[in-house]
DNA sequence: CTGGGTGCAAACCCTTTGCAATTCG
DNA sequence: CGAATTGCAAAGGGTTTGCACCCAG
């Protein structure tokens, strides 16, 4: 958590591999795996290592500039704003929402206090099934 | 629904390896791995493989007896109460509280119904440092 | 008896790491 | 040039599966 800037600095050089992640993720609002993302990127004709694709969306997740999802057996990552949000998934073609309300913040932070717990965080995710699935 | 067992919906047969994992849960009602799982049954004398208590957890998760949190890396169980909750789990001893406000519920129900979302189910758990370990 | 349950070992699958070659600045 | 980055191959690590044996009903 030393980074503010907007465009914080995913290491410290400019590469050819991280921008065409952000760049497939930017254009992506969906949550894609890092295999997934491996395989556009290959398809599309960029020369790029599945690890490198694992250690750059890892970079961005500690970043803070994607959101990273964890399934049964994989996490999956997606650009997402900068700002504390939460997620509105669809269980069956898996579009996704950014949903923000203060109160459920709230609520964490208070049933926290009363049990005396400090440095809070949490983890929300709310599924369905979206209109054009139902 | 009603069940007087202990070991009701979970597989047809009462076996001395699912006693002793139920047992072991009731006991402890502190998340803990399937490993941490196996390895106390064996240290106290149980006889019991590995492969035996993921199947039995699994079987206990998905009959609604036991919650399931994921971690990085691996999936921790833990009993529960059969009421819908969520949990305050503390990062450093990791000792649990069951918390629980309908204001969450709400929340969530209300922000999918925004937006034509339905069957909604949602995930919600808090971390924090406790006054113990703080 | 009979089929669900068990358990060992090996397979799985996503993810991470070792290390040499590459490339940005 | 020098250090950060890349990428292949191989290791890691929790979980699942194949299959033969066992025991509750």
């Amino acid at each position: 958590m030393t980074s503010d800037s907007p465009t914080a600095q995913v290491g410290t050089r400019n590469t050819r591999q991280k921008a065409a992640v952000l760049n497939l993720l930017q254009d992506n609002p969906q949550f894609c795996s890092a295999q997934q993302v491996h395989v556009q990127l290959v398809n599309s004709g960029e020369g790029i290592g599945l690890t490198t694709v694992y250690r750059i969306l890892q970079a961005l997740a500690g970043a803070g500039l994607v959101d990273v999802l964890r399934t049964d057996t994989e996490q999956l990552y997606r650009h997402c704003s900068p700002t504390h949000h939460h997620h509105l998934v669809c269980r069956s073609c898996s579009r996704t929402v950014e949903i923000e309300d203060r109160a459920v913040e709230q609520w964490a932070a208070q049933a926290a206090a009363e049990h005396g717990f400090r440095e809070v965080t949490h983890t929300v995710e709310v599924f369905g099934i979206c209109a054009e699935c139902g």
